[in-house]
DNA sequence: AGCGTAAGTTTACATTGGTAATATGGTGCG
DNA sequence: CGCACCATATTACCAATGTAAACTTACGCT
């Protein structure tokens, strides 16, 4: 029951749980969301339709995993843009960047890992993701609240809104439906609409 | 060519049009974005599933009415309770409670609106819809700037930022993502994370 | 009255996700 | 070493879906 170390096509296919989910973001990049399907993913990987039931149960199970790796690569994009030390507004500033630039680079990524349409939100291991990318910014939340710099003095407050704040301007950016009438000037950079 | 004024069964249907959109969201309301299916919205119409074709063209042309409907209805929601002589803070938090009020109430007509997988986010009709639940949102950024009480001097700046702090608090909320870790106190409401 | 055409229906078809039955091949036990 | 077992994967099949084409109906205009 061990599983082999890595690529070496032992057994059946090798680790067909991981060539699922890389063959899916790949389906994802290259034609988004409506790309999903069963059988397009599992062509890519090079196996039956019907293969993935057995690691994940349904469609559905093959996203959420998707969806979970997208939390592990979003929380490594904030966090790899982090300066360790340096003031909280500029790690605030580098983490909301992290965050829009994870979303603007990977659009169907963002969009999977936040639509309980296809993922199943309450999944253990999709919780646990999501969860580490919320640690990240509070992280950056205590070390406002500390110095001072947070427009609230509840940590939870301050959490919800610049949660709410950065991913509503991602959400939106995405959608084209960011900077009001069109042709008015351009759009305000994240960075410009912390509050600080 | 004339329209039937109102449900007088003439013609074939009437006004399958309207029928179609009051049905959709009838099954919207029902059983949530899955039930946005062709032949299930023409049945409750008690229409054939081609039937939809002659007038929206496709199921993405269907959704994108219900959707334009539901950034009607979006606007009206704002409006409804926006006191029209009061201070302009007060009118912002109206029109935020307003703004997450209806995506509260109406789960999937907010979702819907907001899919660019499900809509057309390009079809004129919606686009004018959309800029006009926006133009409820400038016009009390505009009284906030006027009265010098917004975060920042430019009103697309203030603008961007609390429509983005408003639509990230609403699908957060709605996916249930809010709050942090599970169990932490309660949720914050949207006044109370409004930088005035 | 009669014709043109918008509005709906019926039929057919490709694609999708899921289930059941079957084949395959690695693992471990004798 | 051989054989049974079981995870893994495939094939065949099914119901549901969106779309296209051919056909039917009935309004509106001349």
């Amino acid at each position: 029951m061990n599983l082999p170390s890595s690529g070496q096509k032992s057994y059946h296919h090798g680790d067909l749980k991981n060539a699922l989910v890389t063959a899916g973001i790949a389906c994802l990049e290259q034609d988004g969301l409506a790309a999903l399907t069963l059988r397009g993913i599992a062509a890519r990987a090079g196996v039956s339709h019907t293969a993935p039931k057995n690691h994940f149960g349904s469609l559905r199970g093959l996203l959420t995993a998707i969806a979970t790796e997208a939390w592990h690569r979003h929380a490594a994009a904030m966090r790899g843009q982090l300066p360790t030390d340096a003031p909280p507004r500029d790690r605030l500033v580098a983490m909301a960047e992290g965050y829009v630039g994870f979303a603007t680079t990977n659009p169907g990524l963002y969009q999977l890992m936040l639509s309980p349409l296809h993922c199943d939100l309450t999944s253990p291991d999709f919780h646990s993701a999501a969860r580490a990318s919320y640690d990240v910014l509070a992280e950056v939340t205590a070390d406002l609240i500390r110095t001072g710099q947070a427009p609230f003095s509840d940590p939870r407050q301050v959490e919800t809104m610049l949660w709410s704040l950065v991913h509503g301007y991602a959400s939106l950016a995405q959608s084209g439906m960011l900077g009001g009438p069109p042709g008015t000037g351009p759009v305000p950079v994240i960075a410009d609409l912390l509050p600080l």
